[in-house]
DNA sequence: AAGATAATTTGCCTAGCGGTCAATTTTTTC
DNA sequence: GAAAAAATTGACCGCTAGGCAAATTATCTT
């Protein structure tokens, strides 16, 4: 009675012992030699790549140690080595949320950290919500004057001035000055977000 | 013989152990809940969070799924939570490096992974370098005409125009028309980039 | 093509640790 | 204070991680 296996473990493992594979192979190091270095049996090294071993953390640990690489570069998602997105300011696709106004500047889910948009704060636009979210967010000031509120704290902004913050602060963007504010906007999202908490 | 200690193992299970125990306690969850969720054993919860024991991959898993993280997550340095950072444009410092003037746009490594800076590309200059790290990168024209390399492919920017690359591929930067280019220019670096690699 | 050598995989085994149950201790609540 | 809830610890077992050595497959050499 092992209900272990919400996240199906196995293609987990294979997918692991995959990257492991690869991470020799570009090193073009042999079994033999891995094993040597890292002390671990030539046999276990192959039933790992394979797949077929379930490996403990410090043979994790260590085979991390000897590619010089963290531990949790080894569970991260495939970066799609696509090589260039390019977005070009004539074709502007302008949405709308929450009273602002959004360009997106990158298409998307090719690559998955980054997520730049420029934005526009309409003027005498109250901010109501906050917003709150997982990663990094860092911007920038095009035009305008915008009235930055982190938790409970507050920033005027300049043209040329940037602010970074953690998104899992509360935060707010809206205009001073009556007139409308365009920034650049950077968000930075962790491989697998944290969605909607708790039962 | 075990040679595997080589990143020590022990303080590496404790910091795991703190991992967990604050996923648990961020949502007020007893052990007896979260064994009755995961089918663990309170017990090896207990010892789990205390480091005392070390976790097997399927029990990883499991327990990533239950939080609703990424696996990587669990062993990923912790965010320092600092609330904000303000560059100002008046207090812009001026770096000069590889033929490029650069301007970092946040005080460096309170955070982690976002590197924006607002860089110069100065009139005829050949970029002969190319360029090539870890991680993402995305710019912004500001002014001026770029001229990207992406490997052997060419692109050229006009102001408004943003481009979003692997960084991994061989790039570089340099201005035509006559004049500088102005750019922003984030980066988005892995927590441990791997550094020189191979023996 | 066939030896010869390097590289990887597989059969087989077992020590040790992952994981559990039940009892004990600590913390909280009223 | 007692009583209930939460967390820890003792003692134990089964399973599998991981090693050894033989077998297989891939890579050279001539």
């Amino acid at each position: 009675m092992n209900s272990v296996n919400s996240t199906q473990l196995q293609p987990e493992l294979t997918k692991l012992g995959i990257r492991l594979r690869r991470l020799r192979h570009q090193r073009n190091w042999t079994l033999e030699a891995l094993a040597k270095q890292t002390g671990i049996s030539e046999a276990y090294l192959s039933r790992l790549e394979g797949g077929e071993r379930q490996p403990s953390l410090s043979i994790l640990f260590t085979l991390a140690g000897a590619y010089n690489v963290a531990i949790s570069s080894l569970f991260e998602p495939e970066q799609t080595a696509e090589s260039c997105v390019i977005v070009r300011a004539a074709n502007a696709v302008i949405q709308e949320g929450q009273g602002l106004l959004y360009t997106p500047l990158s298409s998307g889910n090719r690559f998955t950290s980054l997520h730049p948009m420029r934005v526009t704060v309409t003027a005498n636009r109250q901010g109501d919500h906050l917003y709150q979210h997982e990663g990094e967010e860092w911007l920038y000031v095009l035009t305008g004057q915008l009235q930055l509120t982190i938790e409970d704290e507050e920033y005027f902004l300049q043209p040329g001035d940037a602010a970074h913050f953690d998104g899992r602060t509360p935060h707010r963007l809206s205009s001073v000055g009556g007139s409308d504010v365009e920034i650049i906007l950077v968000a930075c999202a962790p491989p697998h977000p944290l969605r909607g908490s708790h039962s």
